[in-house]
DNA sequence: GACCAGGTAAAACGATAGTTTTACCTTGTA
DNA sequence: TACAAGGTAAAACTATCGTTTTACCTGGTC
């Protein structure tokens, strides 16, 4: 693993685990094993290292989510959870840390946010056989969403139960 | 306005809009009216006022949901978001932010969340004329919960998607 | 064998954090 | 009139923040 990536996967753990305000750049530095300025020299400065680290993020992701079915969307969040921990949505925290104060942390959140409606809107015309309506488009985004929330104080079988919801609603939808 | 509510609703208002960390003392005691002294004499610490925050928060919040079917549920948040804004879960914010840095913050989160349950619980009691098996009441709660997250980004439009897709889940519910 | 890109360690920078202290002023009451 | 409660303003304290600087080391390349 390379400089770069090894400073970025810690990175991506120590926000995650206890915050972007919470983590000190001193301290991540010791974490990924390198002096500050070698971490300042790759990352340029901490509001240019969580933009990357939610870039990186959305990206591994989403190319998790390149599936054919509701059923199979929802267990791939709960196969994700269960390898990376369930803290709620990263991005929206990001968003409510430092979201309006930091622009290049706003815009992120918001075209992962549009990528991850795309994603979801793909999975549907796949399991439908046709492009699926908006409103179902938005139930299922809003299901996922409540999920990632409710996962992180009820556990990962929230995640399940969000996916029953999800194959009844397209079930009728199909009707 | 006595000077602990000036003190506890300036404080909701200013963590609610910029978060818990990025929200000075001095800040806040200036927001608020008062010298710094005063501010302490009255919230203790900052980490009891972020505490007494969702306490009152949460109050006031759960009051305005003693309602009688679901539909009425998502139309309280929708008027909610529509008079307070839209930036998310003020407890799932300050979990992710310094929760498990600070015990009390994380007692009142899961409290909260807990309390909230019932509520739903109950809302569906109501609705349907008997006791809600757990499976709806969970799908109530991660729905709302999906609205809240989704309207801070999509806009209060996605809280009456969402309950759109509860009433369809009732209705399956009580056939 | 000298060079230089790229790493290290450690200190220092100014800003700001949360919190406490000092000194003073107002006001209702005995 | 004197007192005590409770407010103000402003400075100070210590800690930590994000960031930069200084000085040094190492290993591959011309």
């Amino acid at each position: 693993m390379n400089i770069d990536e090894k400073l970025i996967s810690t990175a991506e753990a120590l926000f995650d685990c206890h915050g972007f305000n919470a983590t000190g750049m001193d301290r991540l530095a010791q974490a990924a094993g390198m002096s500050s300025r070698t971490l300042y020299k790759h990352a340029g400065s901490k509001n240019e290292l969580i933009a990357a680290v939610l870039m990186t993020r959305g990206q591994r992701f989403l190319q998790r989510l390149e599936l054919d079915s509701v059923e199979a969307l929802f267990d791939a969040l709960a196969r994700w959870m269960s390898e990376e921990g369930a803290r709620g949505c990263l991005f929206l925290r990001a968003q409510g840390e430092i979201g309006s104060a930091v622009p290049e942390v706003a815009e992120a959140v918001t075209a992962y946010k549009a990528r991850f409606s795309e994603t979801v809107r793909r999975i549907l015309a796949r399991q439908l056989g046709a492009g699926p309506d908006d409103e179902l488009v938005e139930q299922m985004v809003i299901l996922f969403e409540g999920a990632t929330a409710a996962a992180s104080y009820r556990g990962v079988a929230a995640v399940a139960t969000a996916g029953r919801a999800a194959t009844l609603l397209v079930e009728r939808a199909r009707a």
